[in-house]
RNA sequence: GCCGACGUAGCUCAGAUGGCCAGAGCAGCUGAUUCGUAAUCAGCAGGUCGCGGGUUCGAAUCCCGCUGUCGGCUCCA
């Protein structure tokens, strides 16, 4: 007999070799049909490995995420099972759970193709396949036998994997008459399958390396019950509802014409007002931290970004120089402003006594994007970042790190952001070759920002070979309305510049230094951030209640000169104020056409006049019912401060 | 750049198997209606069917190229 412990501390005996699948079936019949995994000992296995000494276990159901992740496998399994029905021949590559639902990339026979239009008759293969109840089965093998194995399928992507695996740690599943290599865990069987999608069908390299064969990559999504993939299809759709282009052009923010060129994005006047409000914001905080707003023009010459090092990383890549009439002339259009900024700093003899010397420019960078890359607003090719350089001495690097993460963190928090996650990018721990600068510089740098973040408390997680070229940064991301993460706010220490561009001051010694530059941008662009937050705000900020637009509508010119008493007491400039009156030839047009944009329509009427009240009714909530007049202008200006609470 | 899908009036979309002068709703314009309040009534206008080739007696509908958008991959200073 062994020892069984629960999650809940309680302990059981069962039988030696006893599986997780046993231990719920002791439990209740009902647990034994939902158990799809099991961690032993914290470790996550199929709930019908036998468990042979005592162990303490926790049985993993769909809505756990260990649960979730064997099922999702296990579907993956079972797709490729149903296209190697409907493929004989077709090689496979990985296939993993994602976060949501899973993906298996296939290298098709030669001349086949697979589109949209096949997705049916594959899902409904899979659900056949999953309605036999065939079991999972794991077996271990040697390196030999499973290199035998798929050398005998010809699959050269599952030889180059297990080439790559330590013999004695190689097993293989098998189901039904399909046999992949994998760790597994995977289901007790198919028939736990009970609805599957596949979504979209994608090219992918393989091991993401674009110089490999690209091979076919199908995303799916599957269910133990047909009732949560039609739920998970309706959340999807009303994500599709907040997508910031849907939002944008519904409420005529920001547009694209195809003859200014794509990815350069045109605001139209509201959306420029949003972002006017915003740089507004950010500006008044940034003065309240010492920075310095300038300004540098949109071009730079070529030496500039020859002397940054920009030039020999990206010159082939970007928009190319513009030429003068004078053939010895190179202009590039500026990608980024620091080295217009380091030229600032340049331009006199700098103390330690100017520093740290902080300066903010809105600057409009432009980058020739690949063309597959442009996505609405949140990756164009040109756009404005809300950029600052703060040149300081490397004792001030940390103090200064911590302020800038100060204002994001109150950005966000002003904003009502929800979750976002910081991300620190450090040097790739194996390929250097694409850095430049000094181990050594590197090191101080990457030190300086794991500790500023540390001394915060601030969550953080590390991605190696995320860094920027010149150096490690701290990176600010959320997510959009599908899922997709962006980076917003960032923040990056450069040793390198402020060396190539020869920076020095003189400290206290009276002696030269060089200073230590940290780039930042709390937004990361108006473009990024505006989309993020119009994802984020849909429907539950008034993004376009602006202060001019709430309207007063007396009924009819009976009741006016209460309307004009209304509007007295009201006596708030920031509202603006429509009277309709037949007198007034306004008439229901302007009503009807306004009506779709301003979001307080006031009612003065005959039951208004006799109780002294007005009624409200808001755009999209329905009616709010008859306010008394001062109540209203509490009501209102409380809508507008919420509107220009970033501003303040 | 690569894989896949798509591209019809300002917007949302209809237009099997190629064939009457390309349709609807909303928005716009004109006029009527003044109606407790997001779709009042009548009329008008609006489209090189993304662009360029080709097949055909005939193409928005088929083929090719280009371009743009969307979903991914790679990239993201």
């Amino acid at each position: 007999m062994i020892k069984i412990t629960f999650p809940d501390l309680s302990v059981r005996e069962y039988e030696a070799g006893i599986t997780g699948l046993g231990v719920a079936e002791s439990i209740s019949p009902r647990l034994a049909q939902d158990v799809v995994s099991v961690s032993v000992n914290g470790k996550v296995c199929d709930a019908t490995l036998p468990i042979t000494t005592d162990a303490a276990i926790k049985l993993h159901k769909f809505e756990d995420a260990e649960g979730q992740d064997a099922f999702w496998h296990s579907s993956a399994h079972l797709m490729a099972e149903a296209l190697e029905f409907f493929y004989p021949g077709v090689k496979l590559g990985i296939g993993p759970t994602i976060e949501n639902g899973f993906y298996y990339d296939v290298d098709l026979p030669e001349g086949a193709t697979i589109s949209d239009a096949d997705f049916a008759k594959i899902e409904q293969k899979m659900l056949e396949i999953a309605r036999g109840k065939h079991a999972y089965v794991r077996t271990e093998v040697s390196k030999a036998d499973a290199l035998a194995l798929f050398t005998q399928k010809e699959d050269p992507y599952k030889i180059e994997l297990i080439s790559d695996l330590t013999d004695g740690t190689i097993t293989l599943y098998t189901q039904n008459s399909f046999t992949d290599l994998c760790r597994g865990p995977h289901l007790p069987n198919t028939g736990f399958i009970k609805a599957v999608k596949l979504l979209s069908i994608a090219g992918a390299y393989w091991r993401g390396n674009e110089k490999n064969k690209q091979l076919t990559r199908i995303y799916a999504v599957s269910f133990p019950k047909q009732k949560l993939l039609a739920e998970h299809l309706e959340r999807l759709e009303e994500a599709k509802k907040r997508d910031h282009r849907r939002i944008g052009k519904e409420l005529e923010l920001f547009t694209f014409s195809k003859k200014v060129g794509m990815g350069l994005p045109l605001w139209l006047p509201r959306g420029a007002q949003l972002r006017d409000h915003l740089e507004q914001f950010l500006k008044k905080i940034q003065r309240q931290h010492g920075y310095e707003q300038v300004i540098t023009p949109h071009i730079g010459q070529k030496e500039l970004y020859v002397t940054s090092g920009h030039y020999a990383k990206y010159g082939k890549d970007s928009f190319q120089p513009i030429r003068t009439p004078d053939e010895n002339e190179e202009f590039l259009l500026k990608p980024m402003n620091c080295p217009h900024h380091c030229e600032i700093y340049a331009a006199r003899p700098r103390s330690y006594r100017d520093l740290p010397l902080r300066l903010a420019e809105f600057g409009t960078v432009y980058r020739y994007e690949q063309s597959g890359e442009l996505h609405g607003l949140t990756r164009v090719r040109g756009f404005t970042q809300d950029d600052a350089h703060i040149f300081c001495t490397p004792d001030q690097i940390k103090d200064e790190f911590k302020k800038v993460i100060d204002i994001i963190l109150y950005i966000f928090k002003v904003l009502d952001f929800p979750d976002f996650v910081a991300q620190i990018s450090l040097r790739d721990q194996h390929d250097r070759s694409k850095y430049i600068g000094s181990d050594e510089n590197w090191e101080k740098a990457e030190r300086a920002i794991i500790e500023a973040t540390q001394e915060k408390g601030l969550n953080t997680i590390t991605e190696y070979g995320e860094a920027a070229f010149y150096g490690p940064k701290l990176d600010f991301m959320v997510r959009d309305a599908i899922g997709r993460k962006w980076q917003l706010g960032t923040i990056q220490v450069d040793y390198n510049l402020p060396e190539r561009f020869e920076l020095e001051y003189i400290g206290s010694d009276d002696q030269r230094h060089r200073p230590v530059m940290i780039h930042r941008a709390p937004f990361g662009s108006m473009e990024r951030f505006v989309a993020v937050l119009i994802e984020h705000t849909a429907g539950k900020f008034p993004l376009w209640l602006t202060p001019d637009q709430a309207i007063i509508l007396p009924i009819s010119e009976k009741y006016h000169e209460y309307a004009e008493k209304v509007l007295k007491l009201l006596n708030n400039s920031e509202i603006r104020t429509l009277i309709d009156t037949r007198s007034e030839k306004i008439g229901r047009k302007i009503r009807d056409a306004e009506m779709k944009r301003i979001p307080y329509l006031l009612v003065v009427g005959e039951k208004e006049q006799e109780t002294g009240t007005i009624a409200v009714r808001k755009q999209g909530e329905g009616d709010q019912g008859s306010m008394m007049v001062e109540e209203f202008k509490e009501h209102i200006n409380k809508a507008i401060e919420d509107l220009l609470k970033p501003i303040n």
